[in-house]
Formats: structure tokens, C-alpha cells, sequence
DNA sequence: CGAATTTTTGAACCAATTCAAGTTCGGTGG
DNA sequence: CCACCGAACTTGAATTGGTTCAAAAATTCG
């Protein structure tokens, strides 16, 4: 099943997007094994498993770990144009999961072909070390906001930050942007209980800076958001897909 | 100043290092554009300014963030053989500071060098890609800590962690390992108080799980400690070098 | 419509912070 | 060699931000 081809690759049509050449795309092609569609809910690489490589064509997902007890920390999300699964070409085992928060379209590419990539389009591997950083930086954030932040602080700079990354995508509409996951992910991913989490998005609410409507967020007061959470990073303007 | 050919490397004598072979070292040698000596304390980056690529030879720094009030996060702690300011090149400025712990040596590397590194040796470009992944899956393990576990497990994991790296390298004498952090790096790191990271070594000392004299590491029940802090990571066998 | 999931709120409790004050350690100069 | 100084470590007490437990209200979905 190729259901998309690189070459009318629907994401490459958003300007976020780096163009690369017509010989990049072709091996871009050439490197990708399948498309897959993925439900909701579903794992996408399970801890300590061995994984392949991917690219999020469409939907939601999130990077996770977990302790044998069961408490979860979600390390990132993961939007349409992300990279999946590079750690663990590296590791031989994933350090870590990944879940589908919607529906999902997967762009498989083809194991242990990251090497060839490197060799005979350094441009490329330049591209996926790039992605890497950028994932970095986005952990980087996330550590200082669950490490020293305030309940407020934290989803403060979580909003914004999914915010900015769907505007930047340019999926935006009326000011709005989808917003496909549950106050158990937040709480998940900023380190807080769910109750806690609760009561903070409600105070946040009641101060007119966030609202959920229909799985569509809406940031009222944008600037006023950004000055409480003490987060100001321009959205990133051109980025590589592969 | 080149006090250090890259064909001698000091470093490229531990068995931790994957060899490389003479074409990349002598490359890796153009690369290098000074050998830098920086004192204890001292910022090797800049928060928020530009910077170059590094690669710490010597002694020990940790990257960190801060917010306007103070508020600070160390983010990971870097070890010699380490890769300095590769996020900062896909960025126009850096994104997060790194200040030397110990005195240091750094290996400096020519700005804007990286691509050229990528298309004439696709292999260290996979290399650098190498380390970046690497460091992810080091900060995703730190997030885990600070976002989920308890004042004891953070703790034991930062512990162990280091005692492994260091291990890794070959610098440990009679199983201690140089340990030249103070309770302050521990608690910016692990996301809690100063005086509470202080009650809680307290604590792990009594338990007969760690030991600190004049700079130098023992942890006398590795086990014990692995299973308290739920930590089985395995070091790295060989990594790359640059 | 009814069942399941998600969101919301209350109340008791606890882990961690803050403030404050000692104590110990390492180094430096008289 | 020891007295002194600053930095790092240690401890106590009061407070607070966040968790846990429990249950109700709202929403989603078959």
C-alpha cells in the first residue's frame, strides 16, 4: 500500500516546509516502504521495543515513558511533519513509546536505511539532524517548565507552544486550532496530577486565556498568555521534511 | 593555539571512542580552529547569544535555562567527548547556556563548518547525528525524573547516571568516580530545593547508598540504588568522537 | 437513551518550599 | 601554625503547592 507518493506529498504543500529538489524527493520516495494508518489510542513504537523510522503524515501523537508503577510522562508531542523513531536507530531498543492521540497516517521508511540516506544525500542528513535539535530544544523547554515552573507557568507555555506549532502549520482557523487531546495528557505531560490540572486549566479559563470548544483551542488574550508563562519563542519559520 | 592535535587526541585513547580512520581524523583536525582553556564557573555559551561547536575535551559543564526571576535548570551535564552548541547552529541564537563545572579544555570548531562536515564525510555527519539522538535520550530520562518520580529516585538516577558515564570513560579509581558537582547543580537539576536535595542525600547516605569525599563518588550497593531509583539503563558501549 | 469517558469540585493530607540559623570545610594570610 | 573568611552543607519550624481519595456533573458515543 503506497497510498502517497513523496512527489504529491500533501504536507510538502504547506510553506512551514523546506522545498528540497526534485532528486531529494525521489529519494525520499525510494527510502519509504508504506503508508500506514494507525486508530487512535493505538501504539506506534512500544517501549523497549525495536522501531522503525517514520514521518507523521496526519493526526496527533506523543513520545512517552513510563515506570513500572505506572506513572507516565509524556516527553513531547508530535505533529504532522515530525520525525519517529530516530533514537532508536541509534539505541538498539526504544528508550521510549509512542501513542497515537488521533487517527494517524505514518510515512514507514525502510530499516536500517538512515546510513544510506546520510551517504548519498548528505543534504538529507543534514535535515535529520536538524529535526533532531529542534526536537531537543522542544525537550529542553519542557524540562524547565515541569522542572521550575508554576502549574499556571507550565500550561501556559504547553498552550502557547501547541498554539504557535498548529499556526505555524497553517491549520489555523478564525484563531483557532485543533486541539485533539484531554486534560490526562496535559497532566501527563507537565508533570501534574490530573486534578491538579483540573483546577489550574479552570483558573486559566476564568481568566479568559483559554477555552476549548469542540476540540478547537482558542488563546483569548495571546499576548497576556505569553507574559504569565514567561514564553516568547518565535514558532520556527522554514523547516526540512522528510 | 593548537595545543592539541586531533591525530593525538588524549581522548581518542579510551576504548569508549569508536576509532575513526585517518581521512576523517585529519578532516576532523581542518575542522578545529582553536584549542580553548576556560576556568571553573566560567559560560562557555551564552543564553540567548550565538554560539560555536564545541567538543569538551576536558573537565566537566552542564547546559542549562532560566527564567527572569532566577529560576534555573540544568538540563544535562556534559562529560568529556561531549558535543557542545550543535542545537545552536540550527538556531540563530542559543537557545540555552552551558557553563563549565570544572576548569575545562574545549576543542573549537570552525563556525559554520557543519555542512561542510555533512557533505565531504557523510559518516561524521551521521556521527554528529549520533551524539544529538544520544543526548535526547538523556534529557528524555532527566524529564522522566523531574516530571515523575520522587525526591529519593530522582536522586539516585542522577547518581547513577554519572557514576556509569564516568565508568564509561575509564576515569574511575578503586570503583570512585570524580565527582566535582556540589548539592547546588544536584537540586537545579533534579527540579527541587536546595535544602530538600540536601535532606534527601542525607537520607541516601544513611541508607548506605552513596558517599562523597574530596570530589570523588563511591556508591557502595549499585544494585540497591538501581532498583530504588527504578534505573537499569545500560551504558553506552562506543560512541562516536568528534 | 444509557453507558462510558471526561471534566469538575470538595476535603484531608503530605511532599516539598521557604525562611532562618548553625555547622563544617577549604583556603589564605598574618 | 592557627585564626579567620567565605562557600558549602546541615538542621529546625512554619507554610504552601500539589496529591489523593471520593463523588458528582457534564459530555461523548454506540
Amino acid at each position: 500500500m503506497k497510498a502517497v507518493s513523496c512527489q504529491d506529498c500533501g504536507l510538502r504543500k504547506f510553506e512551514v516546509f523546506r522545498a528540497n529538489t526534485k532528486e531529494e524527493v525521489d529519494f525520499i520516495q525510494a527510502f519509504k516502504r508504506k503508508h500506514v494508518h494507525l486508530a487512535a489510542g493505538k501504539l506506534i513504537v512500544r517501549e523497549a521495543d525495536s522501531a522503525d523510522l517514520y514521518t507523521l503524515y496526519s493526526g496527533w501523537a506523543f513520545r512517552f515513558k513510563t515506570l513500572s508503577d505506572g506513572r507516565r510522562q509524556i516527553l513531547n508531542f508530535l505533529l504532522p511533519g515530525d520525525l519517529i523513531g530516530l533514537q532508536d536507530q541509534v539505541a538498539e531498543v526504544s528508550p521510549h513509546g509512542v501513542e497515537a492521540v488521533t487517527d494517524v497516517e505514518l510515512c514507514q521508511f525502510a530499516r536500517d536505511g538512515l546510513w544510506d540516506l546520510f551517504r548519498n544525500f548528505p543534504s538529507l542528513g543534514y535535515d535529520v539532524t536538524w529535526l533532531a535539535s529542534q526536537e531537543e530544544r522542544m525537550i529542553d523547554e519542557n524540562l524547565l517548565s515541569v522542572g521550575r515552573r508554576t502549574a499556571l507557568e507550565r500550561i501556559g507555555v504547553l498552550l502557547m507552544h501547541l498554539y504557535k506549532r498548529s499556526i505555524a502549520l497553517g491549520v489555523a482557523v478564525d484563531g483557532r486550532v485543533p486541539f485533539p487531546i484531554n486534560q490526562q495528557h496535559i497532566a501527563d505531560a507537565i508533570g501534574l496530577s490530573l486534578v491538579h490540572t483540573n483546577r489550574t486549566l479552570r483558573r486559566l479559563y476564568k481568566l479568559g486565556l483559554y477555552e476549548v470548544r469542540e476540540g478547537w483551542l482558542a488563546l483569548p488574550r495571546p499576548g497576556a498568555l505569553e507574559r504569565l508563562a514567561e514564553y516568547f519563542e518565535t514558532p520556527v519559520r522554514r523547516r526540512p521534511l522528510i
